[in-house]
DNA sequence: TCTGATTGTAATGCTATATAACAATACGCA
DNA sequence: TGCGTATTGTTATATAGCATTACAATCAGA
């Protein structure tokens, strides 16, 4: 599959808007405003987990080893969108922090099962605690009720 | 001010849900439904200017300095996040096409004045419809109501 | 058994960005 | 007025996060 351009990152920019200036009817459009919120949610992210050397698409992967255990690198990088090489990336660094280790299968030699160690189960624990927790400073200018609405939307969104 | 990490364009992921494996609770975080739906977005962005040689970046600074006629080359970077190199660039790329011109700003010797030409204006109008509809399509998941509860919900979200 | 596909890995390349340095110009203050 | 400092556009360089490619080991199917 071809994957859509780049626009990377904290790319088209922070989220702090330049005042006195229009913005055109980029507001009209839902790209523009997905953009600037997710924007907002990276760096959110990154408050909460400020010093932990931890990224989102760390945070993802964890996540998903921790949910499905003995997963193959391979799935793990099709669940983040991303090619083999670059799942290695991320499993050769929560290996390097006695996060996940990978173990031999015994009905397939050429891949590895991956599996949260104690330490992983820890770290995800105390991260799920932070994203959490600033999930809800984040969203602190919503109602709880807004919150649920704009959480379904969204996911209706992508279906 | 100090940018978040990296985490560039399709970084997460592409957004197709791998069967069978469980994603935890991701689903949980505003953050990662955020992303989600932010490269949704990105797709469908891709979709509707294919072969155009646009990007979401692109977009915004045509639609910028079309709404801010006379703009700096250095307000349009902080409006678009990026440092002044980097709207240098898209405004290499605009002047190029025809799209935008620099003007000598009586004011001010070292700077330029930004400026939509008479191509750029058609431009953007092409763009505009184009993503426009393609927004309709991309969000058709979702009534009419549901549409502009999401974009008000995000919008407060991001204040 | 032979052919082709899949897996992890390593080496390399690419792209969009930041960063740093520079010259020209503007601004503030004595 | 003059002088130090800040800002602007520009260029060159660095960097991060990927993809791409190539490879050997292994598996699966005819």
């Amino acid at each position: 599959m071809k994957h859509p351009p780049k626009a990377r990152g904290p790319r088209p920019g922070s989220i702090a808007r330049v005042e006195g200036l229009s913005y055109g009817d980029l507001d009209e459009h839902f790209g523009y405003v997905l953009r600037r919120a997710q924007l907002a949610g990276f760096e959110a992210f990154h408050r909460a987990t400020e010093r932990l050397d931890i990224t989102p698409a760390r945070y993802t992967a964890l996540t998903i080893v921790g949910a499905n255990p003995g997963l193959t690198q391979s799935a793990l990088g099709t669940a983040l969108g991303t090619a083999r090489s670059g799942a290695m990336m991320v499993v050769n660094w929560m290996e390097k922090r006695g996060l996940v280790e990978r173990r031999n299968r015994p009905d397939d030699a050429r891949s590895w099962g991956l599996y949260l160690t104690g330490r992983g189960e820890t770290k995800l624990r105390d991260l799920n605690r932070r994203v959490r927790a600033n999930d809800a400073a984040f969203a602190a200018r919503l109602k709880p009720r807004e919150r649920q609405t704009l959480r379904k939307l969204l996911g209706k969104l992508c279906g």
